[in-house]
DNA sequence: GAAGGTATCGGCACTGAGTGTCAAAAGACA
DNA sequence: TGTCTTTTGACACTCAGTGCCGATACCTTC
C-alpha cells in the first residue's frame, strides 16, 4: 500500500454524500459545513476533495473531456465535419441504461441554480477548446483561429440548449433533440475568415 | 425636491470609480470596501446601488436590452429572420465614435476574469430571452419552444465567439466579425422540431 | 518492536462577498 | 419647530474559500 495516512472518504463517496443532499435541501440551502458533517469529515477536509462547492457537481469532468477528444480523435477523416461533430456529441451525452432519471436531476441543478449555471461557463471553456482543437485539426487552422472557435461555441450553444428543452419536456428524447440541435449548424463553412485577414492578406495575396 | 434625505452619489458616478479601480489593480484584487471607500461611501451603500460586485462591470445592462428589443420589433415583417438578426445584433453592438478603447477594456475585463465570465451567464439570459421572443413572434412559435431558444443560443454564442476574436486581434473589426458570425446560422430552419412531437401528434396528425 | 518517513486530516484563524437590522442623517413640507 | 420621507452607514452575521500547522495513521526500515 502507498505510505502515508489513507485517505478517510474518496472523492466518488463524497460527491455521493452532497448531492443527496442538494437533492434534499436545495444547492444553495446546502452548506461545505453541512456537507462536510454528513460525509464525517473535516471542513477543511472537503475543500481537497473538490475546489469548490460548485465543483461537486461535475463529478470527474474532466475524464468525460477526454472521451470526448478520443471519441472525436476517432472520426474518419472522410465524414463530414459537421456529421463527426453531431455523432461525438451524441456519444459523448449517451446515457448508460437507467441513468436518465439521476442525470435529469443533476443537469436540472446545474442549469436551473443560478451559481451553478454561472459557474458552468468555465467548465464550459473546456469542453469547447476540445471542439476548437478537433475542427482546427480537421480545417487546417489553429484551434485559436475564429472559425474553429466560433463553431466550438455554436455547437456548445446547440447542447445546452438541447439540454434545457431536454428538461422542459420530460417525455422528450435527448439524442433526438441534440441531434437536431448540431444539425442545425454548419452553414457558411467555406466563406472567408475576417479574423485571418492580416495573415492572409500577407500569405495569401 | 423629492423628500427625504439625498444620495450621496450615483450609479453612474459610482460605476465610474469601480471600473478606474478595476482597471488600475484587476478585479479580483481590489475588493469592496476599496471600491466604497474610494468612492467616499459605506460598504453597505455600495451594495445598495450595485447588488454585487459582478454587477457593476455592466453598466445598464437591461436599457441595452430594451434597445435591443425595440430594436428587434423595428425590423420589417420581410426581412428574412436571420438578416434581421444580424441587423440587430449589429446595431447593439456598435460603438459610439471614439468607445472603442474603453469597450475593449470593459469587454476584455468581462471575457477574462473567470468571476465575470462566470456570471457573464446570467445575464446572456436575458438576452437571449429578448432574441427567443423575437423569433417566436416573427415564425408563429413560443418563446420556450425549442427553435426560438436554440437559435437564440447560437447567436448568442456567435456574438461571444465574434467578440473572443475581436479582443485577441488588436487590428479587428468587431462589426465584420459579429456579420461573419452571426451569418453562418440560419440552417435547418424548415426542419421538424421533435421537442413538440408530443403536441404535433395530437394536433397535426 | 521501535524509529523514521510520508501522506492525509482537521482545527484555527483569516479574507472577502453579501445580507438583515436599525438608528442616525438630511432634506421637504406644514 | 416638528413631522414625514428617504438614504445612509455602522454592526453583526453567514458562508465560501485559503494558509498554516500540528496531529494522525499507515508505511518501510532497522
Amino acid at each position: 500500500m502507498r505510505p502515508g495516512r489513507p485517505a478517510v472518504t474518496s472523492r466518488g463517496e463524497l460527491e455521493l454524500v452532497a448531492l443527496e443532499l442538494f437533492a434534499e435541501r436545495g444547492f444553495e440551502a446546502t452548506t461545505v459545513d453541512d456537507v462536510a458533517e454528513a460525509a464525517g469529515i473535516g471542513r477543511r477536509t472537503f475543500f481537497r476533495y473538490f475546489r469548490s462547492k460548485n465543483d461537486v457537481v461535475w463529478g470527474d469532468f474532466d475524464a468525460s473531456l477526454e472521451q470526448l477528444r478520443t471519441g472525436l480523435a476517432g472520426v474518419p477523416a472522410t465524414t463530414p465535419l459537421i456529421e463527426g461533430l453531431r455523432g461525438a456529441v451524441l456519444a459523448f451525452n449517451a446515457l448508460p441504461e437507467g441513468a436518465e432519471p439521476q442525470h435529469r436531476v443533476r443537469m436540472a441543478m446545474v442549469l436551473h441554480t443560478p451559481a451553478l449555471q454561472a459557474h458552468s461557463t468555465l467548465r464550459y471553456a473546456g469542453w469547447r477548446d476540445v471542439v476548437a482543437e478537433h475542427v482546427a485539426a480537421r480545417t487546417g487552422a489553429r484551434a485559436g483561429d475564429f472559425r474553429p472557435q466560433l463553431l466550438a461555441h455554436q455547437v456548445l450553444a446547440s447542447c445546452v440548449a438541447a439540454y434545457e428543452q431536454w428538461l422542459a419536456h420530460p417525455g422528450s428524447s435527448l439524442p433526438d433533440l441534440l441531434e437536431v440541435a448540431v444539425g442545425t449548424l454548419g452553414g457558411g463553412g467555406t466563406a472567408p475568415d475576417p479574423s485571418s485577414r492580416e495573415r492572409t492578406e500577407v500569405t495569401a495575396r
